[in-house]
DNA sequence: CCAACTGCGACCGTTCTAGTCCGAGTTTAG
DNA sequence: CTAAACTCGGACTAGAACGGTCGCAGTTGG
């Protein structure tokens, strides 16, 4: 259960070997893939998906790809795990999907959350930049 | 990920609900679960799992149930989840079952898993007292 | 003996995850 | 202008994990 997706540890991945680039150089997801021995199509879609939120930038056509967005100290790892797995919340009841009849008069949620804010902070506090 | 499973959820509920408990007393796992509106045949495995581990005690026979084996307050969130969950690692590759062609050369992993102790330490921090 | 429990394991349907594939749009080199 | 090397987005499949149910054996008290 507290585990990390494989999406979220290759994003870190990923983001750590991009941290050390020239300013407006860029690494295709394909060279990405090779160099880190990841497997080779899911690259790009972290890739893009980081992309789309803000965490590296990319540029299209022939010497394209990614670089990163900010410096890496400003990039934590909860931000990335909340990219790209999503932050449901300890509790399984999470976004009202889920449901439980207990919900109504549920008096474990709300320590839960607390515990799950403290546990994102922990995230908070570690960078790319001291991954 | 970063999500109780149903069992642990389920097992803070109940314990939650068996510490206000007249000592040598005992609540069978079927009221509970009416009690509580957990489904009727999952409770009886998590509690028994919890027996086993040690953090409840079970007394079978006719008048029996289950009732805490210690004080609430010496019972962490962080051990019923290692019990009904298991504790992996933040890190996919867990217990070495989980491959990953990139486990040689890692930079990664000791990183997480000190992220995970962090993660412990506050799980640890909450008992069932304060839930 | 009988009734009400725990204990344990097998079982199945559903959901989530990992990974692959393909088509479309974009930019640069020649 | 054309072709090559990229990104982008979604669709798709196989496999594992999870939630939940069932049934039976063992135990205890009346
Ligand atoms: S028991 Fe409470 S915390 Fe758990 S899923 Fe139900 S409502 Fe959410
Ligand atoms: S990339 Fe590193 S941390 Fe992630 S699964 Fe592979 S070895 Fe483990």
């Amino acid at each position: 259960m507290i585990r990390l997706s494989r999406k979220s540890d290759y994003g870190l991945v990923a983001l750590k070997a991009l941290r050390g680039l020239e300013p407006g150089d860029a690494l295709s997801a394909r060279e990405l893939a090779a160099q880190l021995g990841l497997p080779g199509d899911m690259t790009p879609k972290v890739l893009a998906r980081l992309a789309q939120a803000g965490l590296v930038e990319s540029s299209m056509g022939k010497a394209g790809g990614y670089r990163l967005a900010r410096a890496a100290g400003d990039i934590s790892v909860a931000e990335v795990v909340r990219v790209l797995d999503g932050e449901p919340g300890l509790a399984p009841c999470r976004e009202g999907i889920l449901e439980c009849n207990r919900i109504e008069t549920c008096d474990i949620k709300h320590p839960l959350d607390n515990l799950h804010q403290e546990v994102m902070r922990v995230l908070q506090g570690m960078s790319i930049a001291q991954l």
